[in-house]
DNA sequence: GACCAGGTAGCAA
DNA sequence: TTGCTACATGGT
């Protein structure tokens, strides 16, 4: 096992990892001290996931991400995390408003995440009409049922499952597994990637309209769960999935950006964000209107 | 017991 | 195109 540290303030912003990772970005890291977004971390307890059939842990005390890895992982966590991202020099486009500035305090450190397309497809496919603890449990079922084990230091982990190990699964299973009425959406999303109909990766050099329209070609992925998928995954940062909170704060606090048609509404209010980094605005502001109602 | 949660597919007009 | 409605499940 190989271990190291990451220098907090060495990164333009800095961040906060326990925000970053319970902020309903990510649903394919788990924590060591038991279920997630119910209580706050406790002390010295680790994050971690498996990526690219490596490892990797990590954990925040102070000014230090220590971290462990079945090999060097600081590459592989300098990605996912988005580490090399310009927070302020972001953040600074934000427009100022009362509902923008008080959700960038309270959510002071959060970064966008970069996580695997498949997985972020098919947890957004789960994450339909349902709250993000349960959405984390489904994912971790998928994972523990499906994916494959990995050990690191006596300890056992499981990766998200490969398209072809969850294309195995039968929606009976995975309606066992409770996901519900997203059992057939997930069963034919992976499905289609394992006979390589098509890929969500493949979305990530297309233009942005371009790649939402194609990402809904998936069963049980429409324009929100696209605006997600590219958001969370594959670096579109303009994105602005709109959700029920956001929906709701375009009402009380943008009405004139509530336009009627999904495509439209998303345009206003990629721009009422600022543009090229609405989706990190719009991030933040969803995170803070999750935990203040 | 309603109501709601990071919605989508299918179908009618 | 736009506007319904059904769809599982668990928490408040």
């Amino acid at each position: 096992m190989e271990r190291g540290e990451i220098s907090v303030s060495e990164l333009s912003g800095g961040i906060d990892l326990t925000t970053t990772l319970e902020s309903g970005q990510t649903y394919l890291w788990r924590r060591s001290d038991g279920e997630m977004y119910q209580e706050p971390p406790s002390e010295g307890c680790w994050y971690s996931t498996v990526h690219d059939e490596e490892v990797i842990r990590i954990r925040q005390q102070d000014d230090i991400l220590g971290w462990q890895g079945t090999d060097d992982v600081v590459p592989q966590i300098k990605e996912l995390l988005r580490l090399e991202d310009d927070l302020p020099a972001i953040l600074r486009t934000a427009p100022e408003d009362s509902l923008i500035n008080t959700a960038l305090e309270y959510a002071t450190g959060l970064r966008i995440v970069n996580d695997a397309a498949f997985g972020s497809t098919i947890s957004f496919i789960c994450s339909a009409q349902m709250r993000v603890s349960r959405i984390h449990r489904m994912v971790s079922a998928l994972a523990e049922t499906y994916g494959s084990e990995y050990t690191l230091n006596g300890e056992t982990y499981y990766a998200f499952p490969t398209p072809e190990q969850l294309a195995s699964a039968s929606v009976n299973e995975l309606r066992d597994l409770k996901l519900g009425y997203r059992a057939p959406y997930v069963k034919e999303t992976a499905q289609m990637v394992a006979d390589d109909v098509a890929h969500p990766a493949k979305a990530e050099t297309m233009s942005y309209e371009s790649a939402r329209s194609y990402l809904t070609q998936f069963t049980g992925v429409g324009d929100k769960v696209a605006d997600c998928v590219l958001l969370f995954s594959l670096g579109f940062l303009e994105a602005v999935p709109l959700d029920t909170w956001i929906r709701t704060a375009i009402e009380d606090h943008y009405p004139a950006c509530a336009t009627g048609s999904y495509a439209s509404t998303s345009q206003a209010i990629r721009e009422q964000f600022g543009g090229t980094y609405a989706g990190y605005i719009q991030t933040y502001v969803f995170h803070y209107l999750r935990n203040n109602g």
